[in-house]
DNA sequence: ATTTTTACCATACAAATGTATGGTAATTTG
DNA sequence: CAAATTACCATACATTTGTATGGTAAAAAT
């Protein structure tokens, strides 16, 4: 009975909580065998019997899906961070991700919404903080007094949004700045998406 | 064709919701079947059809727990907000929820982890500020450096946790304070959970 | 008044799923 | 070197799971 788990315990693993968060479902026996390329699902049954015993897993018996991570040290997972924002500088969200954050195993990011780092104090108005991490969900509509990420003539901005017939003005938390105002028509003003959140990872904070 | 679900398929809706927070895995047919006391699992299958219909959920078939919420407006999950933390407060955790807050579908928790309101700016050199919401794990052995949720002679601190031979320093992020040194047999020193994040809701903060 | 929808039931079945048993070969441990 | 462990395989089997078909009764819609 060896003290750890061994390379291929560990791999599958891996792939047990990578699938929990890409897929939001624990892997089946059959799905972890189809991407380790084994022939059946016996060998995969080992290896999570091996997993279980050693503590890392906790299975529920006879249930699909039934694979619970019971890891504290495998707790935070690495997300990607699409990109950045800071005030005045522009907003790319490239392909690759340009970091990566530690989030719990569990947090699960809702369809379709990335995340952002923010970077520098130009949002400390607004209580979020270098190295905060935002939520931006695209796929809903900013309503008034919503925080939004826009690119407005190729600056990053995250600010409140605000309809004012027929123009959208986005307001900073910042009393000293005056809001924007555009035209709703304004071409170069593409609002990214709304900002439903703000999460901090508190474990491994160094101030 | 009715325009909206009808309230049995709002409260299966719901049940579905609801596993997948708590227990992290949208449930079988045969559990939902279980659970509301039908016979057979034909019925919950004419349910998730006609919830499959109107946009409600996406399955993957054949697939076990194959379900998908695909909606947004059900994005925000009521979470019972256990207790609160003020500073010099004592803290009690009661059994029925003080509050309720909106937590994103995804902002999830681990298991036996419960949320507290902070109250107060006694944080505020924390970053965290009145009415943000900390995550709060009971399960995990406190690291130097993290913050806990302690009490202390029957008040409340979210401090800074350290170990220093024989003894346990908590550290307050404003210097003005000096660090609380106790031994680490005092019995009157105890840390309830580690603070594994803050979650603060943009969408309908008022400021 | 007739039709449609809703909400259940029973039964049946193929595929998926977890599990068990027994076996082989290579590697590691004592 | 012998024994144990690791890492796979094949086959088999009972449940679980999703799905389909057909039926009943009440409510709602036409």
């Amino acid at each position: 009975m060896s003290r750890g788990i061994t390379k291929i315990q560990e791999k599958i693993l891996d792939f047990i909580i990578e699938k929990r968060i890409g897929a939001w479902l624990p892997p089946t026996l059959a799905e972890i065998a189809r991407y380790f390329d084994y022939k059946n699902r016996a060998t995969v049954q080992q290896h999570l019997q091996a997993l279980e015993k050693k503590g890392y897993i906790k299975r529920n018996p006879k249930l699909a899906r039934g694979i619970e991570l019971t890891i504290n040290d495998k707790f935070f997972v690495p997300r990607p961070v699409l990109g950045e924002v800071a005030a005045g500088n522009p907003l790319t969200i490239y392909p690759d991700a340009i970091d990566t954050v530690e989030l719990p195993t569990i947090a699960r990011m809702p369809k379709d919404s990335f995340l952002l780092k923010v970077k520098g104090d130009s949002l400390k108005d607004a209580y979020i903080f270098n190295g905060d991490i935002i939520i931006v969900n695209p796929n809903i509509e900013p309503k008034d007094a919503h925080f939004v990420v826009a690119v407005l003539d190729d600056s990053a901005v995250v600010k409140r949004f605000y309809r004012n017939n027929g123009s959208i003005e986005l307001h900073s938390e910042n009393p000293d700045y005056k809001p924007i105002v555009v035209r709703r028509s304004y071409e170069n003003l593409k609002v990214v998406g709304v900002v439903i959140g703000v999460y901090r990872s508190m474990e491994r904070k160094a101030v």
